[in-house]
RNA sequence: GCCCGGAUGGUGGAAUGGUAGACACGAAGGACUUAAAAUCCUUUGGCCUCACGGCUGUGCGGGUUCAAGUCCCGCUUCGGGUACCA
């Protein structure tokens, strides 16, 4: 097939076809090659499409996969649907047509968007999360969490089996294990409960296990979220409030992973931003957990501090008002104002506890004694003590921290500065520096040290020890939907136990609607015969989103295996994902709830690395580029942006898609919308200007552009280099279809070097030295830019290229040849086009990736800027060869030298060989 | 509040401490064309100058250096994350 001109339309068809029909990207094991995993994260398949946006990640590491084959790696780049989720749930509520069918629906057309694209996956290892010979292996994984408990010492996971013969002989003493509450028995105890009262007991430990919890319960979706589905009080999907309320719920015990979750984020080629965002939220902190005693009772209050040294400021004591030492401090006298306080708190809902920051809080009527200074101090109840957190008690100090100086001030509780020199009068001090005072033994020591001897004197004494605390929580692992992979629990006796896993998957049962049964059941209670072959009944709730997306990247290595999740054969070979790219937004959920996943798959010898993404980029966001038009007040007359301050104008969005280059197409402006079909227009030299702003982007603005109407456009080679030259991958940037013009300009040029007029250019001739510099410039920035994601640089370099070759006239096969090559990985279509001009067979996509030569790359001249005192004057050109010493003279001998001199006296001459001359004057 | 990023022409953005503004868009002028599109050529940070050329310039104020967009200190401001976490 010949084109006279650069058809992108033929060619991309033609070569998409190819590439389906020939399986170029059909991956298997190759031992005779290295591998190399490169991974996007799966999108949720939505019922508006891909919009420019999601294609921006999927093209960077389309771009590195093609590269890493071209330079003989075994390449793994698969793509499936994360397809479980709350909106194809909320649209068959709304509908009644079948969650699986709107998926289904909006997969197809997900397909179809990225097909257009001339991505490189892999379809044959193609996973969907909502199908059951996938989420089999979610059930799975479930049933081994259930199996086993963390062992702290050991740090890892043990079968349960092994806790269960521990308490057949020694009960709990020696017991280390990662557990809700601190439990104690005897062997002769265990052996004497119940097999209910052993399964509530061994649910204590398990990594996967039912528990009465403080959820975050959202009555507008009708299920519980995890922590990190919650921001502000809100869902984070559809923005719904959320209150707390005690359930009894799935959850897993991520949080015995919390000290190998931060200390694995050292061996990562993270961003340091990531990694900080993700130890912050796993919020390790260290400190002392302190024994206060009630006075006159034996009572023990625990407090956690990361200020063990400020123990002789403490003035009093808070409770959290879940507490339930609570109920064990309030006086008679007390009781009915702290009833009145609790039942108070108990109403406020998350989001007006955070909203209103007004201190507040009761006495308890009771005092505690110092353990250390022996004073004694009062009581109080409050809200701004987290049940969830350390002990759910505090010491509170408040000339040293700002949330107790503020509850001190309020109720008129005693200050005692401790460091010497601080001014609390007005704020407390809370930085951790200074001199201790008022402090018995630790007068006269730095904060620092005072900690330190505060630690050592409270395990001397057995009145505290040295603490680590973590802020993560478990993740509450039920919801109350139907969308979503079915537990494979039923329950005996009010216990849960768990299917046979030759009884996997449990598949997702149909229900007559997608809504709570009338008695508040989840919609399976809905479900005929939603119960075991035995009669016992079958768990109503359904995992979370983060079920399916947890180890997914494992079963693309083995995506067919019926008897495995991943075989040691695949795990072994292609180990973890080397490149990870997708979005910041899975900072604290997906990519903790992975990690955690995978260590624990790792801890059971199932998988052989301990951290599933090695090395991961965040792409930006792309912001939406809204336009505007003016219109008139009163009037349907609409002026252009430049001329619109002469009138009182409205502005009103308009479609961007009818907008090229901010010029508003009146004609397609008039069939937009009946309203405006008789606008008229006050014009700026013959055109209709429109405004712009960057905002979200989203239909109500009219500014989401869709990547197959740029495809149908420009093509999908253009789609790609522009979606790259945008600007760096990692910053977030508004879509601009400005601009593109110039990119696809490139390709026409570039394909004119082989082509024009109807006629091959290409010819044999030798290559010159100027043509080989060009060439293997190129080269060389582009693949230390492939290395470092600055994709934008590389396409610039690309145009740079071409431009050069294009004014030298230059058509020879010697230099376009590894030319092509070069571009492959960026614009797949037109390289593999003209590299069958060349008269290759076979594709592109093997063709090696060119190495740049060193030696054609030698200047021999340079061009050297003179500068006095820093500020450069002129520019003269000596021979590369020349050492500093000889350029110094050269250029101090020059007559231009001289004249900026002006007879002024040299102090000193800088010359940086091949770089610069600065003459000091 | 705390943590992490940014701030460079009309616009998107480039720049291992070494000629700021590469590359591209837009704009202006020109060539071709009946015209448009496409293509090609020229100019394009600001100010002064007929010109040669000069001055100025990377959010603000200091500093280090022969030399700072880049390093250090102090601010302003815009994003993002997170929060009564003791």
């Amino acid at each position: 097939m010949n084109f006279m001109e650069y058809n992108f339309r033929a060619i991309e068809q033609k070569w998409q076809t190819y590439w389906l029909e020939n399986k170029t990207y059909k991956t298997d094991i190759r031992n005779d090659k290295p591998k190399f995993y490169v991974l996007d994260m799966f999108p949720y398949p939505s019922g508006a499409g891909l919009h420019v946006g999601h294609p921006l990640g999927y093209i960077a590491s389309d771009i590195y996969s093609r590269f890493k084959r071209q330079q003989g790696f075994n390449v793994l780049h698969p793509m499936g649907y994360d397809a479980f989720g709350l909106p194809a749930e909320q649209y068959a509520i709304q509908t009644g047509q079948h969650p699986a069918v709107t998926t289904a629906r909006n997969i197809a057309r997900y397909r179809e968007q990225l097909d257009k694209i001339g991505f490189c996956y892999d379809w044959d290892r193609e996973i969907r999360t909502s199908e059951p010979d996938y989420y089999k292996w979610t059930q799975w994984a479930f049933i081994q969490m259930f199996n086993h408990y963390f062992d702290t010492t050991l740090q890892k996971a043990q079968p349960i089996a092994s806790l269960v013969s521990h308490f057949e002989t020694k009960g709990t003493e020696g017991i280390r294990a990662h557990c809700s509450e601190e439990l104690s028995f005897t062997a002769d105890e265990w052996k004497a409960y119940t097999e209910k009262e052993q399964q509530e007991v061994l649910l204590n430990y398990r990594i996967a296990y039912l528990a009465d919890l403080k959820v975050n319960w959202c009555p507008a979706l009708g299920t519980v979220l995890a922590n990190d589905e919650v921001s502000e009080g809100l869902s984070v999907r559809g923005g719904h409030p959320v209150e707390q309320k005690v359930m009894r719920q799935w959850s897993l015990r991520v949080s015995a992973y919390a000290n190998r979750l931060v200390s694995g984020l050292d061996t990562l080629e993270w961003t340091e931003s990531l990694k900080e965002t993700q130890k912050n939220w796993i919020g390790r902190s260290e400190g002392a957990e302190m024994k206060f005693f009630l006075k006159d009772s034996d009572v023990e209050i625990d407090i956690f501090t990361t200020r063990a040294d400020t123990i002789y400021g403490v003035t009093f004591m808070v409770l959290a008002p879940e507490s339930e030492l609570v109920k064990v401090c309030t006086t008679a006298a007390q009781t009915e104002e702290v009833e009145a306080y609790l039942d108070w708190t108990k109403k406020r809902t998350e989001r007006e506890r955070q909203a209103d920051r007004k201190v507040t809080g009761v006495f308890s009527g009771s005092y505690a004694i110092n353990p250390v200074s022996g004073t004694e101090i009062p009581i109080w109840i409050a809200d701004y003590v987290l049940a969830g957190y350390g002990t759910g008690a505090i010491m509170a100090v408040p000339a040293h921290d700002s949330r107790d100086y503020a509850f001190a001030r309020h109720f008129n509780l005693p200050i005692i500065p401790l460091i010497e020199g601080c001014d609390v009068s007005e704020e407390s001090f809370d930085a951790k520096e200074g001199i201790l005072m008022n402090s018995g033994f630790l007068n006269g020591l730095t904060v620092k040290e005072a900690i330190q001897k505060t630690k050592e004197y409270l395990v001397e004494k057995a009145i505290g020890r040295v603490k680590v605390n973590f802020r993560l929580r478990d993740a509450i692992f039920s919801r109350q939907r139907y969308w979503g992979e079915p537990f494979p629990v039923f329950y005996k006796e009010g216990m849960p136990y768990m299917l046979d896993e030759t009884k996997l998957p449990l598949v997702l049962p149909e229900v007559d609607k997608y809504l709570p049964t009338e008695k508040g059941e989840p919609p399976l209670g809905r479900a005929a015969n939603w119960k075991t072959e035995e009669g016992y009944p079958l768990e109503l709730s359904t995992m979370p989103g983060f079920a399916g997306s947890s180890a997914y990247y494992l079963r693309y290595m083995d995506p067919g295996n019926d008897k495995e999740l991943v075989s040691r054969t695949a795990n072994e070979y292609w180990r973890s994902v080397d490149l990870y790219i997708g979005g910041t937004e899975h900072a604290t959920g997906h990519l903790i709830y992975s990690r955690f996943w995978n260590k624990f798959l790792f801890d059971l010898g199932l998988v052989c690395e301990e951290e599933p993404f090695r090395k991961l980029i965040n792409q930006g966001m792309i912001q939406g580029r809204s336009n505007f038009v003016y219109r008139i007040k009163n009037s349907n007359t609409f002026v252009s942006l430049n001329l619109k301050d002469q009138y009182e104008t409205t502005p009103i969005h308009v479609d961007v898609n009818i907008v090229h280059n901010d010029q508003l197409d009146l004609e397609q402006f008039r069939n937009w919308n009946p309203e405006y079909r008789t606008a008229e227009f006050i014009l700026e030299d013959g055109k209709y200007i429109c405004g712009w702003a960057v905002e979200k982007m989203s239909k109500s603005m009219y500014n989401v552009v869709n990547p197959d109407d740029i495809v149908e456009r420009y093509g999908a080679d253009t789609l790609r280099l522009y979606e790259m030259f945008l600007g760096p991958l990692e910053q977030s940037k508004p879509w601009d279809t400005n601009g593109i013009d110039g990119v696809h300009r490139f390709l026409k040029r570039l394909w004119s070097l082989f082509y024009r007029d109807g006629k091959s250019m290409l010819n044999d001739e030798k290559p010159t030295a100027d043509e080989l510099k060009i060439l293997h410039k190129t080269i060389k920035k582009i693949t230390t830019d492939i290395e470092n994601f600055s994709y934008n640089t590389s396409v610039s370099a690309f145009m740079i290229c071409v431009n050069e070759l294009y004014s030298l006239k230059c058509n020879k096969k010697a230099i376009l040849e590894p030319l092509v090559a070069l571009l492959a990985p960026f614009a797949p279509h037109i390289a593999e086009e003209l590299y069958h001009l060349l008269g290759n067979s076979g594709t592109v996509c093997d063709a090696s990736f060119p190495k740049h030569n060193e030696e054609y790359l030698v200047e021999s001249v340079i061009n050297y800027p003179v500068s006095f005192n820093g500020k450069v004057r002129f520019t003269m050109s000596l021979p590369a060869a020349l050492d500093k010493a000889e350029v110094e003279r050269i250029a101090l001998a020059d007559e231009n030298t001289q004249r900026f001199l002006n007879g002024a006296a040299i102090k000193k001459v800088i010359v940086v060989p091949g770089k610069i001359i600065n003459i000091v004057c």
